[in-house]
RNA sequence: GGGCGCGUAGCUCAGUGGGAGAGCAUCCGCCUUACAAGCGGAGGGUCGCAGGUUCGAAACCUGCCGCGCCCA
């Protein structure tokens, strides 16, 4: 099969995506008796595309799921989405504010009508581009969160934590968004330090005076007390007394309450129990009411001359208005202080009393922080489990009830003598008149949260269940440890008995720009991987990201570093292409078939011949090495190194070396060549099948044309042939290596052309064992041999006792050649006299381990005689 | 305010007690029959700073400086 002169990834990956899924080759199939490996996707927005973060994660996983399909474990990688409540909310709303339109005007059900049209005709974007990134995903299984099964699992685990009394109703201070007009869990509220106020407010009047700082001045109108701490000998004759609160004319009471921080502000706070979470817990220690003085949209409700203010705007006027009767005893501006905002629209959010619905997290959290301290869940890395147990063990109870329309609807009806009763999804709801279901939906969270066995079935015990839970790895970035990770191993644990989600979580980082910078559209360096897909190729925009992930560190990428992971693809289609054009082979077709009837998983490939060069050794020796080290590498997912030692592996010793050793051997033909056909063969099928997890169409297209066999996807995982290790070949390779870099080094320096042909003696070989290989370093370097009106003109000396005589027919650079020399006697001095150094110490020699000291003296020695080579060379050099 | 992490070549990062590394970038020379998306060669680092532990520290400990993230 001939190749064309560089790799194409266009046509080639559109073909290659189809030709897996029509040949079922990601489906999953529970009845296998092969060990079972599972991965569920982290679902991505039903409202969302792909942007570079999922790329990453889905390439670590794509190449977690290949591997194991290849190592013959029945895999199954399980796609979908979730609904994204408040986000497709607000997509559809804004579609409808276009028209004039709200979903008031529409209704509930027209409205959820609505948003079931839109995700069916523009939602699931990223299915199409999760095709082109290659993922390996069995779309026989998609599964969405609002889908029916996966609501009957929602309301399956709801009716079950109700029953089990780990869900309540109750009024208490939740974080609220004014513009998205719905409670927030705790982790979707982001925290940032603003620019607001600091105000000294002086209450009542004379003796009586208190004085509270505060930065929320609006939400004095709904003040009920002062608080002050029992210790505080300034306030101790003011507790128990009341103050009139301005404008209201309301008397509260001056109360001692221990978490008052004496330190800030005058020492004494005003009490807001309905608008501040700490003020609640004052209140409800002290029996105070809690009034609520602002609506759902952040407006002020309490009536006075501030009513219908918006909270920023009462906020001045307030402060105005005391100004104005004297009240205002200081002000700090800015102060600087930590502000919530909403996470998905970053609206100031408002802690706001009001009644919604919560787990009860503590057993569930105990159970999910106990599953990763005795071991059957590993979260790596290993140091991300700190921040885990931190959040597992500080758990606050869950707010899971949102005011919005479009998500599951919360399964409690409310009768007309105030009954409440929890449904279950195989049961009636109670009809008849006054009854009416809870108006609130879900937290998307919530049925995320069940993800890992909502989409095998659960509830029902289905094949795929049973096959496939626990699933073997969770992927994901750890900026979703809390919101996703941790909750998941809650209901999972709760769910199924006790068993986890899965085995191991596996964190990754962000990604970002070249200069370590995060992406953001207000800083213009947001990169799209569709862009360099279609630029680059799907092949090189997951290795670059691959190669750039390290454990739970953030990725910093750039376009070099996908044109660096383009060229290296380039650089495999012809390396194949070379051994293509040479005839290498992966066995005769009646070797082949031998094969595949073997144990070895069906190789594909003949045996190796028995007779091989020190190259071929070699080469094979190497391959063991980077299959042990890839191996350990995947399996800690440090996809960084694997993906850096077989670009070394490929490109260095590959590309550089091996091909280039082949190419006068296979030109000589015989039986040196078909052996060496043979290797390279091998070679080349086994590195495309190590690379095949990170860059699958290159190395899938690649591999078929090198055996003539249609895909790789199902192929054998190389294994470590320890007979193939050849310590002794790797020593005579880097002697010949040794050689060949010093003479090109000389003729670097030399400046002679690389094209120019000079003639040259070898001495020393045989000591350096590698006399077999003089006519092959002659074609390395270009030097022929020496004929009759030889006259060497310099030496290179190579350590190892190698020497070449050179004949550059004409004067040589002597400058350049000391300067070579001495730069090298340099080096071996600052060698040897450190090694002197150490060894002239004698606590070193009588405290360090001997291998070490044994270690440092043969460096000694070795220095030592560099020392005596490049002072003969420097000492035979014209003066 | 509490916690975690980071600081190594121009950039991005490996290296965690015993030879300072990689990729990209830079410089020099080359279109050499797989590849210029390439080949050969070279330069470049007080391992943030200061102490300490050790025979030995980029690595371990303490402090400081700078940066980042999470939580409140």
């Amino acid at each position: 099969m001939e190749l064309a002169a560089a790799y194409q990834p266009g046509e080639v990956e559109v073909r290659r995506y189809e030709q897996w899924v029509d040949s079922g080759a990601f489906s999953a199939d529970p009845a296998s008796d092969r060990p079972p490996f599972s991965i569920v996707i982290p679902p991505p927005n039903v409202t969302g595309s792909l942007h570079i973060g999922h790329a990453l994660d889905h390439t670590i996983q794509d190449s977690i799921i290949r591997r194991k399909r290849m190592q013959g474990f029945e895999t199954l990688w399980l796609p979908g989405m979730d609904h994204a409540g408040i986000a497709t909310q607000n997509v559809v709303e804004r579609q409808l504010a276009a028209t004039g339109t709200s979903r008031h005007d529409l209704g509930r059900e027209a409205f959820v009508q609505k948003v079931w049209e839109w995700k069916a005709e523009s939602g699931g974007t990223i299915l199409g581009q999760m095709r082109r990134l290659g993922d390996s995903v069995d779309w026989s299984r998609e599964r969405f969160t609002m889908d029916e099964g996966l609501s009957k699992a929602v309301q399956t685990i709801f009716k079950r934590l109700y029953d089990d009394g780990l869900i309540y109703r109750a009024e208490r201070i939740i974080n609220w968004c004014p513009r998205c007009l719905t409670a927030l869990s705790d982790i979707e509220v982001e925290h940032s330090d603003d620019d607001g106020e600091l105000v000294s407010i002086r209450y009542g009047d004379g003796d009586d005076a208190i004085v509270v700082a505060t930065t929320r001045v609006e939400t004095m109108l709904g003040d009920t007390a002062v608080a002050v701490h029992p210790d505080d000998e300034r306030y101790k004759h003011l507790v128990g007394t009341e103050v009139e609160l301005p404008f209201t004319g309301r008397r509260i009471p001056v109360v001692a309450d221990e978490h008052v921080d004496p330190s800030f502000g005058t020492g004494a706070v005003k009490v807001t129990p309905a608008h501040d979470p700490n003020d609640f817990e004052i209140g409800q220690r002290h029996g105070l009411p809690s009034l609520v003085i602002l609506d759902e949209r952040g407006v002020v409700t309490a009536h006075g001359p501030f009513e219908g203010l918006d909270r920023f705007e009462a906020r001045p006027a307030i402060v105005a208005a005391l100004r104005a009767q004297g009240r205002i005893v200081a002000e700090k501006r800015p102060y600087v202080h930590a502000v919530g905002h909403c996470s998905r629209c970053k609206t100031t959010v408002e802690p706001r009393l009001s009644l919604q619905w919560f787990v009860n997290t503590a057993p569930l959290a105990k159970a999910a922080g106990d599953a990763v301290r005795d071991g059957r869940v590993r979260i790596e890395p290993v140091e991300l489990a700190k921040r885990y147990f931190a959040w597992v063990d500080n758990m606050h109870d869950w707010c899971i009830s949102r005011q919005l329309w479009w998500g599951h609807r919360i399964p409690v009806w409310y009768g007309p003598a105030g009954e409440v009763v929890c449904v279950g999804p195989d049961e009636q709801p109670p009809a008849g008149e006054g009854w009416r279901q809870d108006e609130d939906v879900l937290d998307t969270w919530f049925s995320s949260a069940l993800w890992p066995f909502s989409t095998l079935g659960w509830p029902a015990d289905t094949p795929d269940l049973q096959k496939f839970y626990p699933t073997g790895v969770l992927v994901t970035g750890y900026d979703i440890l809390f919101f996703w990770v941790a909750r998941m191993m809650m209901f999972g644990l709760y769910a199924m008995d006790g068993r986890q989600p899965f085995d191991v979580v596996a964190l990754h980082g962000m990604v970002r720009d070249q200069y370590g910078k995060k992406m953001s559209k207000s800083f213009g360096n947001v990169v799209d991987p569709l862009d360099w897909m279609d630029r680059f190729g799907a092949d090189a925009t997951r290795f670059a990201l691959a190669r750039g992930s390290n454990p739970g560190s953030d990725v910093a990428v750039s376009e070099e570093w996908v044109q660096g992971a383009r060229n290296f693809c380039n650089k495999l289609w012809n390396a194949t292409r070379f051994a293509l054009l040479n005839g290498a082979t992966v066995g005769s077709p009646e070797e082949r078939s031998e094969a595949q009837r073997s144990d070895r998983g069906g190789s594909a490939e003949g045996p190796l011949p028995t007779e091989l060069s020190a190259v071929d050794k070699w080469i094979l020796s190497r391959l063991q090495h980077t299959v042990a080290e890839v191996d350990e590498y995947f399996e800690n997912f440090e996809f960084a190194k694997a993906c850096d030692a077989l670009y070394h592996f490929a490109w260095d010793d590959v590309c550089d070396w091996y091909v280039e050793l082949a190419k006068p051997v296979l030109a000589a033909g015989g039986a040196g060549a078909a052996a060496g056909r043979r290797v390279l063969g091998h070679v080349l099928d086994q590195l495309l099948r190590l690379l095949h997890p990170v860059i699958p169409f290159v190395t899938d297209e690649l591999w078929s044309a090198l055996t003539q066999q249609t895909s790789v996807v199902r192929e054998a995982w190389p294994v470590v042939d320890r007979a193939l290790v050849d310590d002794a070949a790797e020593a005579e390779l880097a002697s010949l290596q040794r050689v060949v870099t010093e003479v090109r080094r000389f003729r670097a320096d030399q400046g002679l052309k690389p094209g120019q042909r000079v003639a040259a003696t070898l001495s020393g070989l045989a000591e350096a064992s590698i006399a077999a290989h003089e006519s092959l370093i002659r074609s390395l370097v270009r030097l022929d041999e020496a004929a009759d009106d030889f006259a060497a003109t310099a030496t290179v000396t190579v350590s190892g006792g190698v020497t070449v005589a050179l004949d550059t027919r004409g004067s040589i650079d002597v400058a350049a050649e000391r300067a070579r020399l001495t730069k090298d006697r340099a080096a071996a001095e600052k060698e040897a006299a450190g090694c002197r150094a150490k060894l002239g110490n004698e606590a070193f020699t009588a405290k360090a381990p001997a291998d070490v000291v044994a270690k440092i003296n043969d460096r000694l020695t070795a220095a030592e005689a560099e020392l005596v080579r490049i002072d003969a060379a420097l000492a035979a050099l014209p003066a």
